[in-house]
RNA sequence: GCCGGUGUAGCUCAGUUGGUUAGAGCACCUGCCUGUGGAGCAGGGGGUCGCAGGUUCGAAUCUUGCCGCCGGUACCA
């Protein structure tokens, strides 16, 4: 009879979830704090709301199918209430405000935290990712935007991405709005047509101006030999589109004229040039100049709330794709004005602006560029056990070490001193400290430098006898010498 | 969601036209070496061949369905 089988419990992770390993912990922690210093210098503070929600403040619950959109992580609570894990930190934000309508306005706050959507996993895309967001509610002044726009300027700065690395590129939804309504023939174009045309732009860095056109138009057929239906654009339609998309300017400025041509007749298109002028000024007030910040005409920022202004952070030296393909690296902020979302609780206007960090994302630029210090080990010393009835005196120099504000772990398991002393390489120690009954009888301690040491290592050939006697990356302390002793070695590291 | 690829040990992969007990390298563990990380040598653990069904005397291999992963596409607050 075959032997009966323990039923196990397999490993197993959610599609799209991660482990974030100590490294990138770190890394994305000092990443972080080093932007939040910028948010809190503009003078925005933090704010922190729950992970869970209900759903109809979240803004995505579909009243005629009675349940939340497909999209987002939903449940029935205990009383049959549908609740849902926060997509973005906006929405939320826009509750916080319509439940607290005391705050003084401009409110100004920063959050960083986890999001989830249900969508398919793909390369740097996850269904839990961090957003790290900063938004003033209750204005409507054009400054607020241009902040924006300062705030992701000196951010990436700040992460130590040089000027010319990045832009940050800007448009208004009022002009892409006036430009749909030209097309329209005055009147407004079906919105459904207009979603279309606007999704159809966005295609714009990856499918090319001629895929947009063919998209504009009857429909498209792709490399995989997929055809794409088109918006059923007139040929002088698609003209106008493309001719927008087209719009060049010496300086912010000089292209506001050109876009002021282009929407013509149109009321909202003139509003929204006149906002992108307003923002130039700022800027340029600011000294935030066309080097940093353009005018692009291209930028759509998905069919969202925007409702004017809309910008995003680009980092753009390039970066070679798994195919070979070089390309820019692309955007890793994005933000815009939405004036309409407070709205639905309360009723009154509430303007708003902001923008929000792709964390993963640019953790990933800050890695690719080696700006961002990745190393996984917070310790720096190992205090060994060679002889256990010693613990006492073992836990006194870790003590020590501790209470001069260094990194020290006693080694808590029951290896013998060689599998010590593999633990400490692998945990990335810098440090070793071995104390057995012959450097207690002498007052003294022997410390490894665990570094140079495995670079010694490198050159033992067969006479490991020999290696062994002499250890060369190691010298004994007085044992009142340690702390000053171990300061010596993990100065030799900076660390 | 749709299209394509793929799934064998912790990792990277072999596995010939279906045929004994499924292999290698790396990693891991033990010993040589009970006071020192590497190398070497010797040994060891680890796989219901993604899951379920079908064909067959016999399936990792052929077949169907499902699932996962990878890539593209759609969607993207």
């Amino acid at each position: 009879m075959a032997k009966k089988k323990p039923t196990r419990t397999k490993p197993r992770r959610l599609k799209g979830f991660r482990d974030i390993d100590a490294g990138d912990v770190l890394a994305r922690d000092r990443m972080v704090a080093t932007i939040r210093k910028v948010y809190e210098r503009y003078g925005y503070g933090p704010l922190e709301t729950p992970a869970l929600e209900y759903v109809d403040c979240l803004g995505k619950f579909l009243p005629e199918a009675d349940q939340p959109d497909a999209g987002i992580f939903a449940f029935l609570d205990e009383d049959d209430v549908w609740v849902a894990l926060r997509y973005d930190l906006t929405a939320p934000l826009s509750r916080y405000v319509a439940m607290n309508p005391d705050l003084p306005r401009p409110f100004r706050r920063y959050q960083v935290g986890p999001v989830y959507r249900v969508e398919k996993p793909g390369p740097g895309r996850f269904r839990e990712f961090y957003q790290f967001d900063f938004d003033s509610v209750g204005t409507n002044a054009m400054l607020a935007d241009a902040e924006c726009c300062m705030v992701m300027c000196d951010a990436l700065e700040a992460l130590g991405i040089e000027r010319g690395d990045y832009a940050v590129r800007l448009n208004d939804r009022k002009v892409l709005n006036g430009v749909l309504e030209t097309i329209g023939g005055g009147k407004e174009l079906d919105a459904s047509i207009g979603q279309n045309v606007l999704r159809t732009i966005d295609k714009l860095d990856r499918v090319g101006i001629d895929g947009v056109k063919q998209l504009l138009g009857g429909g498209r057929k792709d490399e995989s030999g997929d055809f794409k239906a088109g918006c059923q654009l007139s040929a002088s339609q698609i003209e106008v589109v493309i001719g927008y998309l087209s719009a060049v300017g010496e300086t912010r400025a000089d292209l506001c004229d050109v876009l002021e041509k282009l929407v013509g007749a149109s009321e909202v298109g003139r509003e929204g040039v006149d906002e992108l002028r307003q923002i130039d000024v700022a800027l340029t007030g600011a000294g935030y100049c066309d080097d940093r910040v353009t005018i692009d005409p291209t930028v759509v920022r998905g069919l969202a709330y925007y409702t004017g202004p809309v910008f995003e952070g680009v980092l753009t030296f390039s970066v070679v794709d798994d195919a070979g393909v070089a390309r820019e690296f692309g955007s890793v902020f994005g933000g815009g004005r939405y004036d309409d979302l407070v709205k639905r609780f309360t009723g009154q206007e509430v303007p708003a602006t902001g923008a929000s960090i792709g964390v993963d994302r640019l953790l990933a630029a800050l890695k690719t560029l080696g700006k961002i210090d990745t190393s996984p080990t917070m310790a720096a010393v190992l205090v060994t056990r060679l002889d256990k009835t010693l613990n006492t005196e073992y836990q006194k120099m870790v003590a020590e070490l501790r209470a001069a504000d260094i990194n020290a772990e006693l080694y808590i398991g029951n290896q013998a001193i060689a599998k010590q002393f593999k633990y400490a390489s692998d945990t990335g120690k810098t440090v070793g400290i071995v104390a057995g009954s012959d450097e207690m009888e002498a007052g003294e301690v022997s410390i490894k430098d665990l570094r140079l040491g495995v670079e010694l290592s490198k050159e033992i050939g067969a006479d490991r006898k020999q290696w062994l006697e002499q250890q060369p990356a190691q010298f004994t302390a007085k044992r009142g010498g340690l702390v000053e002793s171990v300061k010596e070695v993990l100065g030799r590291y900076g660390v």
